[in-house]
RNA sequence: UGUCCGAUGGUGUAACUGGCAACACGUCUGAUUUUGGUUCAGAAGAGUCCAGGUUCGAGCCCUGGUCGGACAACCA
């Protein structure tokens, strides 16, 4: 065996830190060495990328170690709630590529438990209810470097407190009239402990409990106990929850009796440039109606991805290459391009489509004739097989494919060159006609019958080759451009005064009639291909046999362009 | 002004109990190509926030700074 192999074998593959501390935790045996996580979302928005790379982990560890990852709706909130992302959350969750198996819970399922251990903290003297107003508690909880005062409802007797939090659940009280609060501690130096709310009253009707419940536990004095209801080891949420780890350490410390005990680890959450990624400003969006809805493709939420003609495996791979760690960070937003087009590359059928028509006449051609030609589906892929394309004398090609003053490195159609059509013939331009205002309309070409695609006929060579489509048979169909949705890098930094808003993309989507072969003919929603030299698309949900519609995924990479720009 | 967290090429992530800073994206060359795509070959780009210390040896350990982030909803 040669020193080199030997390395390879012994290199240990580099880990992320929670799959260090997952591992470092089974080798003592905590857990049993069991690994069960969650994915917790609340039903209060639709899921976007960030929730992709939270997903991909949490499910991922658990295949990763042979363990289970549960789905678990946090709604403890039903103001901000609704089924609607209920299911949402769980369709996009599946189309990703996770199953959650028989573990679907919500945290509204724990509400008895939960009541039963808030009475038992009060009965404990370490919970109190509090009559006064949310400002007023506001005012007494300090700042972070000067502590807070106690409520003089602080010291209420247990008697008290107890009869006054069973009058909480049975309605007695308006909507903010008395919250229960924990005793912990008004001078701590973490804001988290100073005394915080448990259960507030909302008499609010409930997604899954109905009207059952008008007081609602927070999301600190559910979320732990859950944890530990549901037996996970490894608790797994972003980095703004750190400063809370203490509070959930403290809430279990309360109620647990046994060895187990579930353990919260932060990671920092994704960011993507060009991108913003928080559910209140993707609503904003929504509601403003500066898209069309929470799927509109240029949304970086999941079901918007979807929509854009990602696919789920190049979203995982995603969330695999940007990793995961606890810095901030900004993803380039052409990782994520390079992952679907990487993807596609494999999958996606090659096809001819002309998405800004310059009318060619071949005149050389014999009218009315037309001819099948041979066309391979995907070069990347055998087994995609091949299709026929018609061929005639009056075709679309690309405007961009043809420069009345061209560059010597122009490797298109210019007068008098010659260049090939991609699976057909040499045409060489030989008339530009244009309109009275100097547009040009028309072009008329000549092609050389001895080039036939495929003949090996032709002794000649062309450096360029151009795709095209036959005017009689080409069908038609709306073609959606996306761009990216905003112009800055980081479109939260804004003009004093402004909000991310001021910083879209003002062309982020434009519509044109487009022409494609009409080997698309049957092409149903969701179906995924490269118009050759052009891009990937994807057919939209509102394509019809009528009206075919396509969404642009990507761009194809361009070097010619890039050095256009120079 | 308190507590907690973080700092490695342009970006992101690695570097096992200290041992010549690696991989990916991006950028740039060149080759191949019936997609200016793909693929292939190659290049540039950091000496690891700063200052001390421990050590034969520090990105990793210690001390002190600097900078950045989180925390003051009856949101999650």
């Amino acid at each position: 065996m040669t020193n080199h192999s030997e390395k390879e074998e012994t290199k240990k593959p580099s880990l992320n830190f929670i799959e260090q501390i997952i591992e470092k935790e089974i080798s003592e045996g905590k857990h049993d060495g069991r690994v069960h996580t969650r994915f917790p979302p609340e039903p209060n928005g639709y899921l976007h990328i960030g929730h992709a790379k939270s997903i991909c982990l949490n499910f991922g560890l658990a295949q990763k170690y042979n363990g289970l990852c549960n789905l678990r709706f946090d709604d403890t909130n039903p103001v901000k709630e609704d089924v609607e992302y209920v299911d949402s959350i769980q369709e996009d969750i599946k189309w990703l590529g996770f199953d959650w198996g028989d573990r679907l819970y919500y945290a509204s399922d724990y509400f008895d438990q939960l009541y039963d251990w808030a009475v038992k903290l009060i009965k404990e003297g370490k919970a109190y209810v509090d009559d006064q107003s949310a400002e007023e508690i506001s005012a007494q909880r300090g700042t972070p470097s000067k502590p807070g005062d106690e409520s003089p409802y602080r010291n209420r007797s247990i008697e008290e407190n107890l009869d006054l939090f069973a009058r909480m659940k049975a309605g007695e009280f308006e909507d903010g009239a008395r919250v229960l609060r924990a005793k912990v501690d008004m001078a701590s130096p973490n804001m988290q402990l100073r005394d915080p709310a448990m259960y507030r009253i909302k008499h609010a009707h409930h997604h899954r409990t109905g009207d059952d419940w008008c007081i609602y536990p927070m999301y600190d004095f559910a979320h732990g106990q859950s944890d530990y209801i549901e037996r996970i080891t490894n608790s797994i949420c972003t980095l703004e929850f750190e400063v809370h780890r203490p509070l959930y350490d403290w809430y279990l410390d309360q109620i647990i009796d046994t060895e187990y005990r579930p353990v919260q680890t932060e990671f920092a959450r994704l960011n993507i440039t060009y991108t913003v990624m928080s559910k209140r400003k993707l609503l904003q969006l929504v509601e403003a109606g500066h898209v069309n809805g929470w799927d509109d493709p240029r949304m970086p939420t999941i079901s918007g991805f979807r929509r854009r003609g990602y696919t789920p495996e190049s979203i995982r791979n995603f969330a695999d290459r940007i990793g995961v760690a606890k810095r901030d960070n900004v993803i380039d937003v052409a990782l994520l391009e390079h992952a679907v087009r990487e993807d596609l590359n494999k999958k996606a059928n090659r096809v001819m489509a002309v998405l800004d028509p310059l009318k060619v006449v071949i005149t050389n051609y014999p009218e009315d004739q037309y001819e099948e030609l041979h066309a391979i589906n995907n070069p990347e892929d055998e087994s995609a097989g091949s299709r026929i394309i018609p061929f005639g004398r009056e075709l679309y090609i690309e405007r961009s494919d043809f420069m009345e003053d061209a560059p010597k490195k122009f490797f298109r159609l210019a007068p008098n060159r010659e260049v090939r059509l991609k699976y057909a013939y040499f045409i060489k331009c030989n008339d530009v006609i244009k309109d009275e205002d100097g547009n040009i309309t028309e072009l008329h070409c000549t092609y050389d019958i001895d080039t036939k695609s495929g003949t090996g006929t032709s002794t000649r060579k062309v450096k360029g080759t151009i795709h095209w489509v036959s005017i009689d048979h080409a069908l038609e169909a709306d073609v959606r451009l996306y761009d990216r949705l905003f112009l800055t890098e980081n479109p939260d930094v804004a003009e004093e005064g402004k909000d991310f808003k001021s910083n879209m993309n003002p062309d982020s989507l434009s519509v044109v009639k487009g022409y494609v072969e009409p080997y698309m003919v049957n092409a149903k929603a969701e179906d995924k291909v490269q118009f050759e030299r052009t891009g990937y698309f994807c057919v939209d949900k509102d394509s019809t046999a009528e009206k075919l519609v396509f969404n642009r995924t990507v761009p194809l990479r361009d070097s010619w362009a890039k050095k256009m720009n120079k």
